[in-house]
DNA sequence: TATATTTGCTTAATCGTTTAAGCAAAGGTA
DNA sequence: TACCTTTGCTTAAACGATTAAGCAAATATA
């Protein structure tokens, strides 16, 4: 019904008789416009309910005021939090937000990329995909000269700004502290090696292992896709070996899910026969029986240096980019799945 | 490094000696152009590596091609479903969309939908947080004149399209299968009476227990925020009563873990003492044990209907908007936490 | 052959804002 | 009084695309 017309700078120069340019300046307080003008310009755009048309003021400026970002999915409490928080900071400095997910397809990634691109975002924040081992796309985001800023999910070779936790170091956490608990054969579900952090993770995993002197058997180290229905099948896997395991080391929640629904089916106790960690501190590690010992990723900071990170290019101009990692210590949230001793 | 001027539709006429202006058509597929020219203009555009600036062509077309999307949440699966079929949808029509969430706060709503409007979004599709009471904000959306649809948490004073499931009908179907398990005092932990979801799935409540001569008892029906924290404490006051429920209906599935935990953690059967009923079929309801019973709400399809209904919208040119609710049926995923008999 | 229509482009205006350049008036300095 | 600076604006050109209007050449119609 409503088909008016908006308000344009025009509109307000028409009531005060002056020019578009002085009203501009006006709204941004440009040191120029005197304060009686400012003051009058400011109380005719309230009154005729001026919205700045963000379409013009950044086709002229060259800035659109939008950052993509891009995850895998946003039903995972971390990604939504590390988002949370992204857009929080963001929003602050006048900047909105694009998520798009890439449900860890390559494909859908690379569109997500084009979207972003077309869309004239200001800069790209980015976890990969578990499939993406190509980086022409992300080259592409470079060579556009827009920062990007990669979190969890990165890779070296791109040379750009990296947030993350420390993946190797937590594998040692997790070791030590299922030996703490008495643990002697350590297993292993972990994510693909191609990708950086999982890669991290079990190199952890080894190197934890050596330095506790506990051997490393082939058959206890797994690579798979830490999807719940994987977690299950490579439990079973571990289960059918003639010399089980006393502990199994999870990089993911949905996956440890998986390895303890199948504990649960043969009725095997967790932690006294199998001891249980998992990785990503997901809501439901709390909510299942027993509950399982997870590592908290501190989403939230890595999403506000991620946002960060992105205002700092902004504002100091750096077209250069170059591979700047920011770790963060993980923390191991300990839960019935690995409390053998009460401690 | 790579400064690289963005190449536009001058750069590809400077090359082929046209105008600007024929290149934008050739582009276009206007018949008004030679297939010769055709041609010629997208060989020249691909060897450039020509992107459209979105910016100019949204200024100019008054069409930005974004579409606004405001959650609560992100990480629910529900909400995370319905994104990804908006998504998934409008991509295929070269819409874009940007997601906010409102984190439930009324405050945060307002804030996303400013952010939206700046941004000039062709459209807003949104789900309201619970606080929100006030509509102001979203009929400022109607002002504007651009397609405002609601989902899930809707609002009819609004005149705004809206799909969701039949939430009435799904706690008929709630009570009647409680009542097939042999249950006889059925309690509701539900959501505020002011959001209409929750009080509709109240007023079916109610009238199931009539149609199935159950005692009505004000103790059992009790109003909440729907969080887990809620569910454990109106779990606890009910299993203070000293008539005690034989069923609980929670309205949301958060809650209903809640509940769940209390009921454990106090020895009592599910669901030969209590049993229990949750709703909208989040993940985890499958992982805890027991397993919750709980609604599906058919995500994906509200999430492609919402998408389809805007299209229409635009497509017709209808600024005119009214009331017009798309009721999908609910489903009922029974589980271990309410089958009594082996059916 | 003369006129009408179609084809294939060009010109120029436009979307709403920002911003470099310019200019008159007011105030300050010598 | 003559000159310089500052103040407070205006003018006009962008940003990159779309599009109405126009026009010449080619083709069709009478």
């Amino acid at each position: 019904m409503n088909k008016k017309k908006k308000t344009t700078i025009k509109d307000i120069a028409n009531v005060l008789n002056i020019s578009a340019a002085a009203v501009s300046k006006a709204l941004h307080d440009d040191s120029r416009i005197s304060d009686k003008t400012k003051k009058a310009v400011k109380q005719v755009a309230e009154n005729l309910n001026y919205q700045p048309n963000h379409l013009a003021s950044a086709l002229r400026s060259g800035k659109s005021k939008l950052v993509g970002v891009i995850v895998p999915r946003t039903n995972s409490s971390f990604f939504s939090s590390v988002i949370q928080n992204i857009e929080h900071v963001l929003n602050e400095k006048g900047y909105s937000i694009i998520i798009t997910q890439s449900n860890e397809s390559y494909q859908k990634e690379c569109n997500s990329i084009d979207t972003l691109l077309f869309t004239q975002v200001d800069g790209i924040i980015a976890s990969m995909a578990n499939e993406t081992v190509d980086l022409q796309y992300y080259e592409k985001i470079k060579s556009k000269g827009i920062p990007l800023i990669l979190f969890d999910r990165g890779e070296n070779n791109l040379n750009v700004d990296y947030i993350g936790i420390d993946d190797y170091n937590s594998s040692h956490i997790i070791v030590e502290h299922l030996v703490a608990q008495g643990c002697k054969r350590i297993a292993h579900i972990g994510g693909y090696k191609r990708t950086r952090i999982y890669n991290n993770r079990i190199r952890g995993y080894i190197d934890a292992l050596k330095k506790y002197h506990l051997p490393l058997d082939d058959e206890l180290l797994i690579e798979t896709n830490l999807s719940t229905e994987n977690g299950r099948a490579k439990m079973q896997q571990l289960l059918n070996l003639k010399n089980r395991p006393d502990a199994v080391y999870v990089a993911g929640d949905y996956a440890a899910l998986g390895a303890l629904q199948v504990l649960n089916e043969n009725n095997i106790k967790i932690p006294e026969e199998i001891a249980l960690v998992g990785f990503g501190n997901e809501p439901f590690t709390d909510m299942v029986t027993p509950s399982i010992t997870s590592v908290n990723q501190h989403s939230a900071e890595i999403g506000r240096l991620a946002a960060e990170t992105f205002l700092k290019h902004i504002k100091e101009k750096t077209v250069t980019q170059k591979l700047n990692k920011q770790i963060l210590d993980a923390e191991l949230i300990v839960r019935d799945s690995s409390k053998k001793k009460t401690l």
